[in-house]
DNA sequence: TTGTAGGCGTTATCAT
DNA sequence: ATGATAACGCCTACAA
């Protein structure tokens, strides 16, 4: 009943209340303008050979000209297939997913997908939200980046009986595609590093206990002072939560030793930030005085004071691996299952050559 | 093997949980299941006080058990409304942006809204793609976030009759939605503190010319520098992109100047990372020699040596103000034009009184 | 309180 | 090469 002649939607120039209802064309509505049938129309759009070129010109053109625009609700509906992924996130307001969302966007976005993006906040509650709305919406698969829960939601997941790609989880079931670093190098590679530089007083400032990747980026360093001959000490081991300012504290506990490290190894750059706070706030210098080692080459790394040494994740490839082994499991590949990339010591000049004298504790 | 035909092969698994259906039931199998018609089903999950209390308990029971999702896609196509929003971004992986989006997609996802999301990486091409694409999907409104390619898209986007919200973008036209920053104040209150602390040859570090952020941070340096009554030096305004290497480039020309500035204020943090990159790399410290502000308040700005002084956005703020005003939009409103919120300097390290004798060149 | 009969905008399956 | 017609899964009249 609206349009009938022109089908060329009102510019919207005076935004009346009632008029921005004004519905969008249809395929129906290409077709009496172009006098064929819609599937025609649709044919014609879909550039399939069945229609005759000049109508399928004419078609395109016409279409074009009313500024159509093939719901992809409606088609979704019918195909069963929306071309939508759901991505979920601890939050996006941290610079590892980040840019692990965007190596994930830019590959399905290559491929015609729409990436629904939603944060848990690691809250289980919201968590559950989350999935449900993703279920509702029909996404033909999920992606889930450094989730902290696990354990709780998966089989929520596979319930819905799409596709799931875990990215550096914290949990990784033994029955999920995933694409993982390998923590376990990257950490050795770092702490090697700190002994080949003398170093034998090393602590390892993690993340909070039980996590996946703490656990093997631990391992890493372990076997790197074993390897060394080096004994672990205990009190070198402390724990923050992946973020600075908990990293300080657990800092703060390393430098109250009565013979405190002379290097650290973190969890991560976040971390690392956190550490080297501290050991300025102690009057102590990186590196002459304690060298820090970080996790992941986060873009703030280089601009450190000093440029932080560090290992690097490449985390827009990851997101990438992930989207292009989604894309395999959603056609129908079962094969797919984990993908181990290689982490890469990046060294910079928070790291130095051991002092003889070791660390003295400072004064402010 | 299944389906196509009757549609009564999927029965089976009427126990609750165990066998997955390869169909996702729908609201007939529900129906069926309940011995209702599929209207009863749809009422009763949506808590209507039409239905029966006891039917629609059994019902809800029965849909609980049987895992069904009501499907977005279909009631999309019939409400005519998604409650689906598109996000489009320069790309998430700036700081800036993730806090923003963070802060819409908490509010999108409070009001049952999911949120797609897309990176331009300010490729005209690209934004072209992203649009079509939430048109397509009938994205019930839009909002874009620091854009650098406003004026070439815009018209596009106001094709498609959806509502869209700008977050501070570089070409706001004066026909758009908005949520934007006190550039001016910000920057002024930031220059201002500068003055205070006895500095007159203050630089100004800008963005690339032209972005109207720029130019408004650029004229609230300029006021207080009026204010001050200290002549404005040309040479003292160098551009850079708003990314840390290109700040370091613009640092160095500052540095070698005959008569290097005592101060700068950088178009933002990612500018100043840069800019202390530079001063360090000249063999001159922060601020006892220069002193340094920035405009954001990112997460590194407490941990960069010495921590930061800055301008702070709320940017989660700013992200959940957008989705509100584009919900108020959504719903008919019209009053909603721009949104103006406060900037705040935050003082920290990497200012201080400015020293008798100036800038000494450095050596290194 | 519940059921019946459309229809949303596509694609798919037949015909012709 | 094209056109009827039937789904797809849901919601909203309107009827009972």
């Amino acid at each position: 009943m609206v349009d009938k002649g022109t089908g060329k939607v009102d510019e919207g120039a005076r935004s009346g209340v009632s008029e921005r209802t004004l519905r969008q064309p249809s395929i129906k509505d290409i077709a009496r303008l172009a006098r064929v049938s819609h599937p025609t129309v649709s044919r014609a759009l879909q550039n399939s050979p069945l229609v005759n070129a000049k109508t399928a010109e004419r078609i395109r053109r016409i279409a074009s000209e009313s500024g159509y625009r093939a719901s992809a609700v409606a088609r979704g509906l019918v195909t069963k297939r929306t071309r939508t992924i759901g991505l979920v996130v601890t939050t996006v307001a941290d610079p590892f997913a980040s840019e692990v969302v965007c190596g994930i966007e830019q590959t399905a976005s290559d491929h015609g997908y729409s990436v629904f993006l939603a944060d848990s906040n690691a809250d289980p509650e919201r968590e559950r939200k989350v999935v449900q709305a993703f279920a509702e919406r029909r996404v033909d698969g999920i992606i889930v980046t450094s989730s902290r829960v696990g354990a709780l939601y998966l089989p929520l997941l596979s319930e819905m009986m799409v596709p799931i790609v875990l990215v550096n989880d914290q949990y990784p079931g033994a029955f999920v595609h995933s694409v993982m670093i390998g923590n376990l190098e990257g950490s050795r590679a770092a702490a090697k590093h700190l002994v080949e530089l003398g170093h034998t007083r090393i602590a390892y400032l993690g993340d909070q206990f039980g996590y996946q990747s703490d656990v093997e980026r631990f391992a890493g360093y372990r076997e790197a002072l074993d390897r060394a001959g080096i004994p672990f000490l205990s009190e070198f081991a402390v724990h923050g939560d992946g973020k600075p300012e908990a990293a300080m504290s657990a800092m703060d506990k390393l430098l109250a030793l009565a013979n405190p490290p002379t290097a650290v190894c973190c969890y991560n750059d976040m971390s690392a930030l956190g550490a080297m706070q501290s050991i300025r706030l102690h009057g102590l210098r990186v590196p002459e005085e304690i060298s820090v080692v970080g996790f992941d080459d986060l873009f703030f790394a280089s601009y450190t004071q000093p440029p932080l040494t560090t290992v690097r994740q490449p985390m827009r490839r990851m997101g990438q691996l992930a989207m292009e082994n989604l894309f395999k499991l959603m056609s129908g590949e079962e094969s797919v299952v984990k993908v181990k990339v290689e982490a890469e010591l990046i060294v910079r000049e928070s790291t130095a050559r051991v002092r003889p004298n070791g660390v003295r504790k400072g004064n402010r």
